[in-house]
DNA sequence: TCACGCATGTAAATTGTTACATGATTGG
DNA sequence: CCAATCATGTAACAATTTACATGCGTGA
């Protein structure tokens, strides 16, 4: 269900049409919530059966139609009840720590390769998330920008500090993973040294 | 397809029932890898129609069976195969920090709630991660004891070296999500100052 | 005119969740 | 004998992934 509460948001913004919405799912939202635009499309009209969205159509060259989704009055007023719902926190399940359980059933070689991997995955994902706070920050976000000319100036501080606040939460996830995958390749020297020693 | 080396995993320990291993997926192995027993049961016959894992059954009270599962080696071969595969990291999925990143559609109420929710719910994680390390490395896990009788003395410090490692990667992400909830309901108090002034 | 981006989907398969369902065994 | 635990499932639904599929518009 959370799939839909992303685009609510991100309708919140601005109205957009699907492909838009998409590449929203690819770029600036896709870091913090991944969708494929084989989900968004049927998403969107379901949320326009129930009048969660509205979509009009726009003319898009000389002999065609696109259509832009709007956010309806009941759409932000579910977005709102959603924000205010308390979290249900789904069971874990992290496949990077459950195989690194088990290490010992692969030789160091492989388990350097997958803290290797880890360590760089996650540095990779710190570069993204920094540069969104950047232009967070800076104002520089379409989407930011966007948002904050519907919002009174007063506004703007605290709507710019919740999303460097989420985006630094990731931003600090991710370098506890990175940080967890260098002790790791540690812990596999100390191991090898034993093991020669 | 997770799930299915999880059961792996926790079968190289030892053969266990459908339900034990349900069990095993409550506790100690849930706290990395969750899924109920309706995914279980049809999962083991699966596995055991491609011989990844043999039922034998076993009497249970003067009229019923119980079917105990076993590794086999094409199950253990398996197994290892993964273990020395690249992992695929699936793109970010976070509804938490999503909806932080949205915290102006709420009011100041809520948004402590959450963050105390989360906070908390870290918390526990973190209780109950720290005691699966405690009983790792003082062996008293069962499924450890178990799994240590299986292998040669000098094997013992790297098999719970690594799953120490595993865990104490969870616990400190943990404590990365509560230091994060931390920052924000600072956050909250010094914007509710910032409007009171 | 051709490549690239914009636009919109369908289909099949997999995976996971939730709820329902049943019955035997064991220990107090 | 009764409650808790052990044992094993089915069914319906929801969510997600992957692959396939099509065609117009715009700018170089």
């Amino acid at each position: 269900m959370s799939l839909r509460y992303a685009i609510l948001a991100i309708l919140t913004a601005a109205p957009l049409t699907g492909y838009e919405t998409a590449k929203r799912f690819e770029g600036s939202v896709g870091h913090v919530w991944h969708a494929p635009d084989s989900q968004i499309y049927p998403e969107l009209r379901r949320m326009e059966a129930e009048s969660l969205v509205e979509g009009r159509e726009e003319r898009w060259g000389p002999n065609s139609l696109k259509t832009r989704y709007y956010i309806t009055a009941e759409g932000e007023e579910a977005f709102r009840t959603w924000m205010a719902t308390p979290l249900k926190y789904a069971p874990w399940r992290d496949v990077a720590h459950m195989q690194a359980a088990y290490f010992e059933w692969t030789d160091p070689d492989s388990v350097r390769m997958h803290l290797q991997q880890h360590a760089q995955h996650y540095q990779d994902q710190i570069q993204q998330w920094s540069s969104q706070v950047q232009d967070i920050e800076s104002h520089e976000h379409p989407m930011i920008a966007a948002r904050l000319q519907r919002y009174p100036a007063e506004q703007h501080e605290r709507i710019v500090a919740y999303k460097s606040f989420a985006y630094d939460g990731l931003i600090r996830l991710a370098q506890a993973e990175v940080d967890w995958a260098n002790r790791g390749l540690q812990l596999l020297a100390d191991l090898e040294s034993e093991d020669a020693g």
